[in-house]
DNA sequence: AAAGTTTGTTTATCGCTTAAACTAAGTTTA
DNA sequence: TAAACTTAGTTTAAGCGATAAACAAACTTT
């Protein structure tokens, strides 16, 4: 309780520090003399701040800009190229590696396909990416600050992998694992939550105060962010709003509730769907390739299909706007590619099923990182941890 | 983005003083040396914030205390008397107003039934007891600091009521009636959010980090408190759990969705369900009263019917801690009454539905405020509100 | 060329926290 | 019972960061 932070000059000076370099971060090029402007501190603050940033590698100086009557201003950039984070986004069947700058800028990316998911094919598949993103890195003054990895299960507030069911992983120290490999600061995060995160920065969620993503793929998955804040409950899982009731008495789930909503609208729902409609008979690997094929060609039958799969994920949306009433919603992960046949039925049941109040104030979005999505977003965080540490971003 | 504050010499004062202060409010009697022990700072630091807050009448010296081997140690206390609070619960059919210390102890209460729900007759109502609540506050340095109104409707951030279903209201600035009233500084929220917020601070949410609050009255309304924070929407409409669809093709709901948590789990519920059994005849008025009695008496009948309402009432709250993952659930308003035979049918939902992580993390609570959730709520508002403005608490 | 403008730095001051010294007032020990 | 030790709280001097104001630099306009 009373273990709050004390007030000191050395936390204001972190704070004018971080307004300034987020100022120069959103509104790159500027001069000092706009920067006192638009935050309200003094020029000379400003003007000690600027050096002390120079001087550390994350800002530099850019020419000189137009002058409006007098004396030229010297423009000021960030560096994003003081450093390089590494993002991963382990799925269930591939790994897919990002080399990032600090502003979020891929560099190199790799991806592999996963065999199998045994804990020590894995680690060691993810060494080898980490190797190779590592090697291919620019020269940079900091060099690889960081390593970000989504994964698709629980992840408690120390970074343990409670359980991940499709992974058939349970209580596993990744973290541990990669920094003795690498001896570099590693954070694990859930992989909707990394994808909420990274939308948040730079992709559909950007200056979206309070926004939920939900990440629709095998199962589902979300991630909530208020007030420009990642929200983990207590044990650090919350968003599980795949097992949220939306049929009292359906289906049991293996989460041991019933008639979940990822039951109904998630990937393999989709795919139950085609086999009990038998539209077509080839192996599960390739259903959804196929019906999308399909659904470009009209095949009447599945856009009835996915016009249903569409209503049902509107019914859970409706529950969630109900929930958080949130700005924006954005739906991620491998159910966009059918964002053509799924927008129109989405947006007809929340029309027929959310409150007047409710109706105008929600915007749903679809991701615009695409597959990329989790992996920025596990490298936002070590970027995050980095600047956090160097006090140049509040922690 | 760039309009957050910056740091300067007065905020870090506001921020240690407010350590101070709160550090006097949880563990008091303290003395200047505890606290900063306890806090970190200074003992010169803590004597001069010690010194400005009793010269402002929120501290006084109650004497010395026990020494432990050298000087005795001088005992600080909050000044709960420095001034007092309104705060007033508006229900469909009543009116409960109170009046609180700083520490939300309530000092008079009063209660009027509402015959109807017309603006103007509900507006004289609430000024009488107003009025009555003023009259009777003892003498203080501070007077009536501010007016705190819980109203069973979405209300927005600028204090409107956009929509009172209960009440037949919409779009009523009230806050603006008070004020121009009163001359007193006047806070209106959704009635469950007071609650959330009442139970958070003085209830069974003390010391609780995520909580959130069920009421559920009529209808079932919910307060979210995450990181000991209020959290409200976009637009201030968060927290409809209510509406949560739990039957994807149920009943048809007012609000347009289909199969809402509170069209099964409310009182309202519960009322109909009677009628349906035919277990009774009587109007509607007396209906929960003498089901408790009827309860009490352990008619099976009405068992029957208590077991299945904590059913569902459980089958709700399953979907809240998914989402959530809070520390403690909190039910709240009229339903409490049948803690008795509604806890076990809850918890043997919780026990099957919830996944094995979720089940030992969240603890469920009956309110212990009971009648006084929302009224106490809504004064801790005002409270807040003016400890926030004299600068001794966080914005 | 002089006057006016804008940018960025330097300087003196103010207010805050802090460590250390100090005063006050007790308890323990011999 | 007096000396030694402890603890509480205040006073003092120093350090640090933000700021306003003065200043220097560099440009545009008249």
């Amino acid at each position: 309780m009373s273990s709050l932070r004390t007030g000191d000059q050395n936390l204001v000076k972190q704070i004018n520090k971080s307004i300034v370099f987020h100022t120069i971060q959103h509104k790159a090029p500027i001069s000092r003399a706009q920067i006192s402007k638009e935050t309200g501190l003094n020029k000379a603050t400003v003007s000690t701040m600027v050096a002390e940033l120079i001087e550390d590698h994350f800002v530099y100086e850019i020419g000189e800009g137009q002058s409006s009557g007098g004396r030229k201003p010297v423009m000021l950039y960030l560096n994003s190229h003081a450093g390089y984070s590494i993002g991963i986004d382990l799925g269930v069947n591939y790994i897919l590696g990002v080399l990032t700058d600090l502003s979020g800028n891929i560099t190199e990316k790799i991806t592999n396909k996963l065999l199998n998911t045994d804990l020590s094919y894995v680690t060691q598949q993810i060494f080898s990416i980490i190797e190779s993103l590592m090697e291919k890195a620019p020269k940079s003054p900091y060099g690889i600050i960081g390593i970000g990895i989504g994964v698709p299960g629980h992840v408690d507030p120390d970074d343990h992998i409670l359980f991940a069911p499709n992974l058939k992983w349970e209580n596993i120290d990744f973290k541990k694992i990669i920094e003795e490999q690498f001896h570099i600061p590693t954070k694990i995060e859930n992989e909707a939550n990394a994808g909420a995160h990274g939308e948040q920065l730079y992709g559909a969620g950007k200056n979206v105060t309070n926004q939920v993503y939900i990440s629709i793929g095998v199962g589902i998955g979300t991630g909530i962010i208020m007030n420009h804040q990642l929200y983990k409950g207590v044990s650090g899982i919350s968003g599980e709003m795949g097992h949220m009731t939306i049929d009292a008495n359906g289906r049991k789930c293996p989460c041991g509730n019933r008639g979940c909503w990822e039951l109904y609208a998630s990937e393999s729902a989709l795919i139950r769907s085609i086999q009990q409609e038998e539209i077509m008979d080839e192996n599960s690997e390739e259903y959804l390739d196929l019906l999308l094929e399909e659904a470009k060609k009209g095949d009447p039958k599945v856009l009835q299909l996915l016009n249903t799969q569409g209503e049902i994920i509107g019914i859970g949306i409706v529950n969630i706007i109900n929930t958080f009433n949130p700005e924006v919603i954005i739906i991620g992960n491998r159910m966009v590619q059918f964002k053509n046949w799924i927008t129109n039925p989405i947006e007809r049941t929340l029309e027929e099923r959310l409150s007047l109040y409710h109706k105008s104030s929600t915007e749903i979005r679809f991701s615009i990182l695409g597959d990329y999505s989790t992996a920025l977003g596990a490298s936002s965080f070590s970027i995050a941890g980095f600047l956090s540490e160097k006090k140049i971003i509040d922690a």
